[in-house]
Formats: structure tokens, C-alpha cells, sequence
DNA sequence: TAAGATTATATCGCAAGCGATACAAATGTA
DNA sequence: TACATTTGTATCGCTTGCGATATAATCTTA
């Protein structure tokens, strides 16, 4: 809310770094990704599934802010791949359930150790990732729905 | 350095907040954007060329830490549009000049209220804005080719 | 209980991103 | 000056993202 200065030059905009950081960040994780078979939206949907099983689409919706018009078809995708199954819930014919196979729960395993991979490969001390979250989260709650 | 525990957990990965925020932050320029009849990298674009005009492709691609395989199709679509011209130099042939249209420079005017727009959006202070910043670039130089 | 709203997912069309590769112009080198 | 190398863009194929819209199942309510 205080008055700052705001220009038009590519390094001063908050977009930009952020954008650019995502992408870069992203494709760090490349190498450990390619050699699961997976991309990093698929990545983050096993996140997902890998605390909470036989889930709805919308779940998942919900918690990676993603839409159906791009979770279908990624879900689909996985699903050709043998990661996962998606099933017409009984009760409710409206509600897809998305469920790991066993060779996605497998998968977890060799996962483990991607995040320290990571961790590693970032220059980032503690306490700057510490800030780094909570502005991110700060963002995040700000624009899209109450996670 | 220092030992981190690192786990699977989605809100733990530094990377999920980066891909989300960025997302989102993206979504918050739809409405100006669309009012100007552009999309967000075809913004980046023109932040560069209103900084610098009558620059290589490369120089672009520098910038912005993309390359040839999603600049070009974008600065056709931003040619088709009217935005900027694509000239072979002649000096050396395998550079293509990348300059703004007339349009695009009176662009420039409207453009000017929206990092304003976008700082009253986002509820930032000024201190958290420097410490993103700051965090963000050491994100990006450590990864990409020095900017 | 039939018509209208709401909900959950899907479809369509288009613009990024990006790994891999191609290709022509320029440069280096023997 | 031929030939290999490097440089700057472009092409191909695929997977996101997302606005707009569609569709079917469920819920509401008169």
C-alpha cells in the first residue's frame, strides 16, 4: 500500500523473475525426471497421490490450482502409461477416482531422494527458502482460492 | 550446505510454490493483457524491444532465457499481429532484426500503468518485493547462463 | 416430480515451452 | 582455398496451460 515507484524495464517487474525462475527451476529437474519416465506436472500430480490415494480429479484440481481442461488429459496421459487408474466413482457418476498402480507406488522409493537432489543443486540457505515459501504462499493465497 | 530433511511432502518442495505462483501471477496480467491484445510472453517481448529496439533474436532470447524453438514461432505471431517487423541483417545473414512497429511503440503508453496495476494487486510490502527479488536472481543466475 | 440450478469432468482451440535435430551463413584452419 | 567447426535461427513433435464452452449426473425447489 505505501507509493512505490513503478517502471516498465524488464528486471524491475516482479513477473518476470518469477516466471523465468519457475522455468529454470522446473527444468532442474530435468534429468532425475527423464529417467523416472515422467514430466514435472506428473511429477507433482504423484505428489499429490503419494499422500492421498484414490482421490478425485477435482482434489487434485484443488490442490495443484490446475483445471480439468488441463487434468484430463494429463491424467489421461498417466493413465497410458500404467501410473495411475481413473475410475467413474458408484455413488456419484459425476466424480472421476484417480488411483496409483503398484508400479507408480513403486516409484516413491526412487523419488526420495529428488527433493535433496534438488536441494542441492539450488544455492539457497534456510532461511532464504524459509522467506522464499512463505512470500510464494503469500502470493499464491492471494490470487487464486483459499488453498 | 547445512543438513536439510527433505521430504515428498507437495507444500515442502520449494518448486511447487514457484510453479504455482508464477501461474497465478501470470493469470493476474490476463485482464490488462487481453485489453492490449497480447499475451504474457509477448509482454516480456516487448519489455525488451522497449528497452532495446533493433535487436537480434539471440539478444531477446538472452534476456528472457528462452530460445530459437519458442521465440521464433512467438515473433511470427507477434509479425502477423502487427507488433514488430522481422528483417534478415545483411551484415550477416543469420541474424534476424527484430524492431517495433508504430503500434507497438504507442503500446508503450498504455503499458505503463500496469506494473502499477499489478503491485496494488499483490499484497507485497515493499521489503518482501526486494527479499523475492533477490532470492528469485540468485534462483536464476545459478541455474540458466549468466544474464 | 418436472424444470431449473449446480457440480464434476470433458472437449476444443490456441499459445507457449522445450528436447532434439536441421540447416545455412560465417568463421577458423590446415 | 577446400573442409571442418561454430553460430544463429528454424523445424518437428510432444506436453502443458488455459479461456470458453459442452455434457451428464446430481441437487433444489416450487
Amino acid at each position: 500500500m505505501e507509493a512505490q515507484r513503478t517502471s516498465l524495464k524488464l528486471e524491475e517487474q516482479l513477473c518476470f523473475p518469477l516466471y523465468t525462475a519457475s522455468r529454470l527451476v522446473t527444468q532442474c529437474y530435468g534429468p532425475v525426471l527423464t529417467a523416472l519416465g515422467i514430466t514435472y506436472p506428473q511429477y507433482l500430480v504423484l505428489l499429490v497421490l503419494w499422500e492421498n490415494d484414490d482421490v478425485n480429479l477435482s482434489f487434485i484440481a484443488q490442490r495443484l490450482q490446475l483445471q480439468s481442461n488441463t487434468l484430463t488429459p494429463l491424467l489421461k496421459r498417466m493413465q497410458e502409461q500404467g501410473l495411475i487408474t481413473r475410475t467413474r466413482s458408484e455413488s456419484d457418476e459425476r466424480n472421476i477416482v484417480i488411483a496409483l498402480t503398484d508400479k507408480a507406488k513403486n516409484m516413491k522409493q526412487e523419488a526420495e531422494q529428488i527433493p535433496q537432489y534438488l536441494a542441492d543443486k539450488l544455492p539457497l540457505s534456510l532461511d532464504e527458502a524459509r522467506q522464499l515459501y512463505s512470500i510464494l504462499y503469500k502470493l499464491i493465497n492471494s490470487t487464486g482460492a483459499a488453498s
